[in-house]
DNA sequence: TTGTAAGCGTTATCAA
DNA sequence: TTGATAACGCTTACAA
């Protein structure tokens, strides 16, 4: 294994002038500079984390804790988890995953990323003693990075209005959490726009219940209709619930989606929907406790990444 | 932060018994054992693991690499994922997700964890450094670690005959790999056995395909045939497929499916399947690997999980 | 600007 | 069986 010293040998210089020269190379001149990067390359030098951790009084490791129900985690995380690790990569973190609250302060971390968080966990969030960041919004304060909800559901419901469906109905998610409060606004907000009444029913997020909703009310719903839901799956029961009442998508019916991961693909026709940027949220998730850990905690404020309007076979032309 | 210091003083004995007390408790008499223990406890001491790493020359972090493509990569990986933080978890090790494999030899790891790898891969896995699990059948010695794909489709086609289809049918996924090879085999040999002549196809992984494969040789299928399939993908476009003709599931037609990852239970109706264990599966993966770095290399062999057949609404009661 | 020395928390080695 | 010492590779503090 090639070390500090051995790059410092080669390019006679000390173990502190290497050290220098990757952690603060502007206090080393130009030439000795060139000379250690030289040596580094040549040497194929690859810093120890675990000592530099040591050095450092840090772990170089991030715990992520899940707090939902993984069997319900959908596609969703995978790609989240992508993103956190390629965020991580780039300043040699590694990442454990964690599911179970008590395991986050056992061992070693230098942060948390926790995604799921309800108010209820906001208590003992406060007792952590390393900084964290969350996934998913909150309004207490917390540093938080999530797709920004209410635009995603603007961006659908403009496009359902825009495609002449003259009723626009919201699927909502039966939980009174900030992301589902955010994506209602983004849907009232642009119906008051265009002097329309809003229409809001809420289900527990599962496709069947959605699919016997639609058709159990069949009648209540008249041709040139779009239903907007606040997630994939309640979309795909609308779909199946349109397909088996005999409804015509996208030419009487559409259905627009919220996710955007995996199941708006392999549903059948696909789906029209709000396509989250997972990947790059949890890119900026890594990004954001890093930066807060090099800050030793300083407070990061909050970040909304928009979302993509995916057009599909779910909406007219 | 408390040291192995803290906890000596405590316990009125040296830094290294402490330590042993950790490691080779065996060599420490219970009284002192016991002592230490007690001081542990009373101050909650949690191992410094960068410090534990840099003396051991470890970095007590396992890279896993993915080689096949993330957007093709299903649910699947998410559950092996969290097996494998919860093998890795007990013994404080983390993690780091690598898509490129040009990553994999940057920065430090003990070990590596490895999917997707096809025979174009084993040249430059051989000239890796560090200790090597893969997850996936091979038939050139490397250790690894895969679901019984044999006994699977074993499972599946005893299942079909025992209730009554006539004809049964294999749909494969076209791809040169032992995974393909055996679930084939499974298929064969359970066939064979009762004097019956397999009837394979071959697709590619796709549900599309599959429907369309369906809906195209409509007539050469007679009721009373069972579709084994080498994938869930495979099997919700034969679904999909057999309703679009007018087939009457799983009375005159039944179809299993093989993973048991999400899609079956999304899909309408639910797949009978071959289930993998795959959270089990990650969590052996992690074990293999660490004690594989444990003993320096040390050759482990190959472990085969039993799946489980699950059995819903595609084949008969 | 560069180098020296000490220390981060742990474990292996050797001596008692 | 237990303890003292040195070492792992790096960084901070201080000296030159």
């Amino acid at each position: 294994m090639v070390t500090l010293s051995d790059v410092a040998k080669q390019a006679n210089v000390s173990k502190m002038t290497v050290s220098r020269v990757i952690n603060h190379p502007e206090q080393v001149t130009t030439e000795l500079r060139e000379l250690v990067v030289a040596a580094m390359q040549e040497l194929n030098y690859q810093p120890n984390a675990a000592a530099k951790a040591l050095a450092n009084n840090r772990s170089n490791v991030v715990k992520f804790l899940i707090l939902e129900d993984i069997d319900t985690t959908e596609p969703y995380y995978m790609n989240l988890l992508f993103g956190i690790a390629r965020g991580l990569d780039k300043r040699q973190y590694a990442l454990q995953l964690i599911t179970d609250r008590q395991k986050l302060t056992a061992g070693n971390a230098d942060g948390y990323l926790i995604t799921g968080a309800r108010t209820s966990d906001f208590p003992w969030l406060d007792q952590l003693e390393k900084p964290l960041v969350l996934f998913g919004e909150n309004r207490y304060g917390y540093d938080f990075i999530d797709t920004d909800n209410k635009l995603g559901t603007q961006m659908a419901t403009k496009y359902a209005l825009a495609k002449n469906y003259q009723s626009i109905i919201f699927i909502g998610i039966d939980v009174k959490e900030p992301f589902e409060y955010s994506r209602e606004a983004g849907y009232i907000n642009t119906l008051q726009q265009h002097a329309k009444l809003p229409r809001i029913y809420r289900l527990a997020n599962h496709s069947r219940l959605s699919q016997q909703y639609i058709e159990e009310h069949w009648r209540e719903f008249a041709p040139n209709t779009c239903f907007i839901c606040a997630s994939d799956r309640l979309a795909v029961g609308v779909v199946r619930g349109i397909l088996h009442e005999g409804g015509a998508i996208p030419r009487d019916f559409g259905v627009i989606g919220h996710d955007g991961v995996f199941l708006d693909q392999v549903s059948n026709p696909q789906l029209t929907t709000v396509q989250q940027q997972v990947p790059e949220l949890g890119e900026h998730l890594a990004r954001m406790l890093l930066s807060k850990i090099a800050q030793s905690g300083a407070q990061q404020g909050e970040l909304l990444l928009a979302p993509k309007l995916v057009t599909r076979g779910t909406t007219r032309e």
